[in-house]
RNA sequence: GGGGAAGUGGCGGAAUGGCAGACGCAGCCGCCUCAAAAGCGGCCGAGGCAACUCAUGUGGGUUCGACUCCCACCUUCCCUACCA
């Protein structure tokens, strides 16, 4: 009697034994061509779940199969250890981050290998150990060496919950990216990343990366936010005080009707002393009204909230006198803090100045009609300038240049771009990451450490409360000696933001245990570029932007050679659903690694994963879904069993003698799938789930096969084919077939078998024929039939003949081996 | 407000200019069984006895031919937003 497939023996088996035997280990070989497969690095949390599976699933697939085709292969994994998490579990449970961490990464690496992944363990790297994070430093050290890392007070985001400070890409809508909780505005002195000067190349080099998403490209360009205008300087009336503005529509100077300032802006204490004491009153009211408002209530405020200063301002060309107003719309962290107003042709200042009765009607590019009609709506589109005295006549286009030029001979203004990228605020408040490598020197002022004082190692013992910098409250951390004179010091006790150690983990994977340097320069030259990234699409500007910064960066330094950006392509995966709702540990409704691989399987669960939709999709894992791979698993085993004896003597390389139909049909279905394999990994499409569909076909031949011709030698051919051809997406299975069909060694080390034209033609195509592209007849007919063949065959069926009799033909379209379109009138 | 993606059977999806609905799930029928499960085989968009007709969000267009390309609209999802 057949004996059932065992998936919990059989997977468990070849896990143990593909560890042992280190099958996936990548080693450099410069006569073999490389690729380097990665999906973005996790953090360990605690549990994987099935959407973690979906990501692994497919990147392995793509490793397995490029490995097969021939490529040395590098897939690496790693953990992201660092950050917030670990330490708010020390505050709320007494644990120490270090032994949370190190728990959950042994907890997942548990269930990366459960899935039975090809990942080369020897280059995994945790961030939070001393040997990642000393290199960490190191490249602190080098940009803070190239003025690319600086320290300054400024208006930063504060999250009251997680007590410490976010970069700008970490606040969504107003609210920590963490924790949710509303973000205030504070002045602190931080540690900042000079991001901004590479803004131009960041944006510009989007334009080369050709695998990547439209989208992501899209919204790197968005958050740069890069445009072209002016800046030119008022003179605050009665004061030797002046302000600049920023304009996108400098030829629109001319119908300037106010000027509104942050209320955070420098030149407003200015104005304070030469306005009433009412007036200035009402400036300090009203900016500290908005003060004790949160970012999201400031600037969700859909009202245009502003006050008259009492203070007027010069229009440099009009001379015009305008008034200043301070207004809750206007950002002191955007342009220049300051804006003109001109309410004819721009939404926002026609709706402040109809709101606060400001003059409206100063239209200086009219739209057509009778400018002196009054104003129902801004005009905001281009046109000819009237009513700005020497630039009259003039297109807005040319005026921009003529007005700038002009400013500029004055010495009032300029050609300015402007950025809504800020740069990258690294430091944060916390415990649980890098420390920075600084000290403060009473007498040598802010110094940095040298490259021998590395790693700062992160003290053990600390003491959490939940109140305040724990690094800060640790005399035996913070006091130490200066580098430079000896002296007494302190040590910096803000710690990195954990994406800094995740914008150069790729490169320490190609030379994860080197003790010279964060990475050697021959390493990366051979492995880099990351042919393919994988990893979820909320990393757009956060990750994916930092990383190609700091790879410029390295690129400059001629730490790495040939291109300037890390990640060739990359590819976005959707999520897993559960029964059509997000999975959620509050909703108990995670599906996890564990429990499904006890129940389905490992290979039933990728297999599923890669099925159930395209991988760029959402999936949604349902229970029915998934005993549908299961079955497939088994029926896999059972196609196969009748062969174990018999099988392995016939050649999989050579095609078998192909005498019946159903030999034809067989082999066939086992020479698309193959082919979907590679094109789907090659093409970097990724649609394995057309070929898990192709599987399923082939699989239903071989099981019709078993009963209808087990002593073909197509059959026994097919069999044995099979664990090469499916190695990629089933591994454990795969491999045990393999054994049992007589191997000795491990089939992931089998080249792929090569698709043969020969058993992808058929016997027989079905041509359709059209009457005016409306279909009439499907006909058999052979393979490479001649357009006058067809046509001839085509008239003679009766369908055909019926809508062609009496007509005069016109046209005939034939598609070879397809179709043939008749025209007639 | 701006940007992006997508709308195909009961469901997930396939077809990227040439036979719409591959493959799976669910459902129905049969075989096997004392019976059930499993397994195996068959049916499975709508209308029609049929030959056939209709059908890929809506309306137009391009084409011999459109799920596929173009334009407009509707709907859904995602991202982003007082950006000067």
């Amino acid at each position: 009697m057949a004996e059932s497939y065992d998936f919990r023996a059989v997977e468990r088996k070849w896990q143990d034994r593909w560890e042992r035997e280190g099958l996936y280990r990548a080693r450099e070989d410069a006569s073999r061509e490389k690729y380097y497969v990665l999906e973005m690095l996790p953090y360990p949390s605690g549990d994987l779940h099935v959407g973690h599976a979906k990501n692994y699933a497919l990147g392995d697939a793509i490793a397995r199969t490029m490995r097969m085709l021939g490529y040395n292969v590098v897939h690496p994994m790693g953990w992201d250890a660092f950050g917030l998490p670990a330490e708010n579990a020390a505050i709320a449970r007494g644990i120490d981050p270090a032994t949370w961490t190190a728990e959950n990464i042994r907890n997942m690496q548990r269930q990366v290998r459960l899935m039975g992944t090809s990942y080369d363990w020897s280059r995994e790297v945790a961030t939070c150990e001393p040997e990642y994070y000393r290199w960490n430093q190191w490249l602190f050290l080098r940009l803070y060496e190239k003025g690319l890392a600086y320290k300054r007070e400024a208006p930063v985001n504060w999250c009251p919950r997680d007590r410490t400070v976010l970069a700008n890409e970490q606040v969504i809508d107003g609210r920590c990216w963490r924790c949710d909780s509303l973000v205030e505005r504070r002045n602190l002195s931080q540690w900042f990343l000079k991001i901004t000067d590479y803004a131009d190349r960041l944006l510009a080099d989007l334009e080369r990366l050709d695998g990547w998403p439209e989208r992501t490209k899209t919204m790197q360009r968005n958050w740069i936010g890069r445009s072209e205008g002016a800046q030119l300087r008022w003179q605050i009336e009665g004061s030797d005080a002046s302000f600049e503005t920023f304009t996108t529509r400098i030829d629109t100077l001319y119908g300037a009707t106010f000027v509104v300032l942050a209320p955070e802006h420098p030149a407003v204490d200015a104005i304070k002393t030469i306005v009433s004491k009412k007036n200035a009153a009402a400036i300090d009211a009203f900016a500290l009204s908005l003060k004790s408002k949160s970012e999201l209530e400031r600037t969700s405020l859909m009202e245009k909230e502003g006050i008259f200063t009492g203070a007027y301002a010069i229009n440099p060309l009009s001379h015009e006198h305008v008034p200043v107003w301070i207004a809750n719309y206007v950002l002191a962290d955007y342009g220049t803090g300051a804006v003109q107003g001109v309410p004819a042709h721009d939404e926002r200042d026609f709706e402040f100045a109809k709101k606060h009765a400001l003059p409206i009607a100063k239209v200086i590019v009219p739209k057509g009609g009778d400018p002196a009609e009054p104003l129902e709506a801004p005009y905001t589109g281009e046109g000819r300038l009237i009513a700005s005295a020497d630039f009259s006549g003039m297109a807005s286009e040319r005026a921009r240049g003529a007005i700038v030029e002009r400013l500029h001979a004055m010495g009032l203004g300029r050609k300015a771009v402007n950025l809504r990228l800020r740069d990258w605020l690294v430091s944060r408040q916390r415990y649980w990451g890098t420390p920075i490598p600084i000290v403060y020197c009473e007498r040598c002022g802010e110094v940095p450490l040298t490259d021998e004082a590395l790693p700062v190692l992160l003290p053990p013992g600390v003491h959490f409360t939940g109140e305040g910098s724990p690094l800060a409250q640790l005399a035996s951390f913070v006091e130490t000696s200066c580098p430079r004179c000896g002296g007494a010091a302190r040590r910096e006790t803000d710690t990195m933001d954990t994406f800094f150690e995740s914008s150069w983990y790729y490169l320490r994977y190609l030379d994860a245990h080197g003790e010279s340097a964060p990475w050697r320069r021959e390493r990366s030259d051979y492995w880099m570029n990351v042919d393919q990234y994988i990893g979820g699409a909320e990393h757009a500007v956060l990750h994916l932007l930092y990383s190609r910064f700091f790879y410029k960066v390295f690129a400059d330094s001629g730490w790495v050679s040939g291109s300037d950006e890390p990640f060739e392509r990359l590819f976005h995966q959707g999520m897993v659903l559960y029964n059509g709702e997000k999975m959620s540990k509050s909703r108990g409704n995670v599906i996890g690694i564990d429990e499904t691989a006890a129940t389905n399987g490992v290979d039933a669960m990728r297999l599923f994963l890669l099925y159930v939709t395209p991988p760029e999709d959402t999936s949604d894992w349902t229970d029915e879904g998934i005993s549908g791979r299961v079955r497939f698993v088994n029926r896999v085993w059972r196609a196969c069993e009748p062969f174990f004896e018999r099988a392995g003597a016939v050649p999989i390389r050579e095609l078998p003698p192909l005498e019946t139909a159903d030999e034809k049909a067989l082999v066939r279905a086992l020479h698309v799938a193959l082919k979907s394999t590679i094109d789907e990994a090659t093409t970097r499409r990724f649609h394995f789930n057309t070929t898990v569909a192709k599987f399923d076909e082939l699989v239903n031949a071989m099981t019709a096969a078993a009963a209808n011709m087990p002593h073909s030698l197509a059959t026994l051919y097919a069999a044995h084919a099979l664990p090469v051809a499916i190695a990629p997406f089933a591994p454990h299975i795969a491999e045990e077939l393999w054994e049992r069909f007589g191997h000795a060694t491990s089939v992931h080390l089998e080249r792929y078998i090569a698709p043969d034209e020969r058993a992808l033609a058929v016997d027989e195509i079905t041509l359709v024929v059209q009457v005016n592209g409306k279909i009439r007849a499907r006909i058999p007919a052979l393979p490479g039939i001649s357009e006058e063949d067809a046509a001839a065959m085509a008239l003679q069926h009766d369908h055909v003949r019926a809508h062609v009799e009496g007509k005069a033909i016109r046209k005939r379209i034939y598609v070879q081996d397809k179709l043939l379109n008749v025209v007639v009138s």
